[in-house]
DNA sequence: GGTAAAAACGAGAAGAATTCGCATTTGTGG
DNA sequence: CCACAAATGCGAATTCTTCTCGTTTTTACC
């Protein structure tokens, strides 16, 4: 089980614990909001709180088990952390999301903030796009 | 004074839209938050409402006279729209914000959307640091 | 295994940021 | 100037997230 991954991180291993980390591994290709994870949570019987769901992801990211990411828009979402670094390309049409990796642009980031003699702590790319997916509603317009 | 740029968006000429976009000339440089420019306005005796503010760089954004900003935390943020596009620097310990641009950087974004045959509408980028200026609180930590 | 202290939980209230609804005022084209 | 659509300011409403607090769980230790 998870117990494991959790008590490495000095967390208690509770049940809400237990399952959103579940949840999270078993859709480790998705971005999820803190309401999808506690819908798909209540939806499959278990009994558990919005806060606690804010509250665990929360402190899944103080861990370094989950990444949250700010896309334009309403809430934040969260995804677990494979390791790693990717960035993030949002269809603004279907919402859908795909991730990629270049190091071209992560060299570049390094070497600018470098020039100013600052450190970089971390970055936020996200390159929003019309997709070209079949189940979009992008076609026709 | 700005009367013929609002009148060329198309919006009315009205006194918050005036004093709206007087003060973010005059402040071409900052970005500022709904919220500082509504105190702005206040302090110099403006009579304004926040619901206003949030409307009106609303509208300044749909007709292109401001840009708006999701940085990391709390409050959009806007800034005047000075032609050409340009990424962020953001300082983690005072706030304190730069702007950058980097062809290089841009040219790799259109090539990976290009790639995946998708279409690029925008995109965020948003360096974190630890600035080095000397009125910023990172010193000792 | 039993147990006490610390930690975590769920529910609802509270907070922060933004938008909405509406009565009143204002700008504009004729 | 006038009429009327559009914009304003106010407070209420929304939306997303965090906090509070009484209750339940977990865990370290016997
Ligand atoms: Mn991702
Ligand atoms: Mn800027
Ligand atoms: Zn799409
Ligand atoms: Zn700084």
């Amino acid at each position: 089980m998870d117990d494991l991954e959790i008590r490495k991180t000095g967390l208690k291993v509770t049940a809400p614990r237990i399952k959103i980390l579940d949840l999270l591994q078993q859709r480790a290709d998705q971005h999820l909001t803190a309401e999808d994870v506690y819908k798909l949570l209540i939806e499959e019987a278990s009994d558990i709180g919005l806060a606690t769901v804010y509250r665990v992801l929360t402190q899944f990211e103080g861990v370094g088990l989950v990444k949250r990411h700010h896309f334009e828009g309403g809430q934040s979402v969260f995804e677990l952390d494979r390791g790693p670094h990717h960035d993030h390309i949002v269809c603004l049409d279907c919402g859908h999301v795909e991730e990629f990796i270049d190091e071209v642009i992560e060299k570049r980031q390094r070497s600018i903030v470098k020039e100013k003699g600052f450190t970089l702590e971390r970055h936020a790319l996200v390159l929003y796009t019309h997709c070209s997916r079949s189940d979009c509603p992008n076609r026709g317009d």
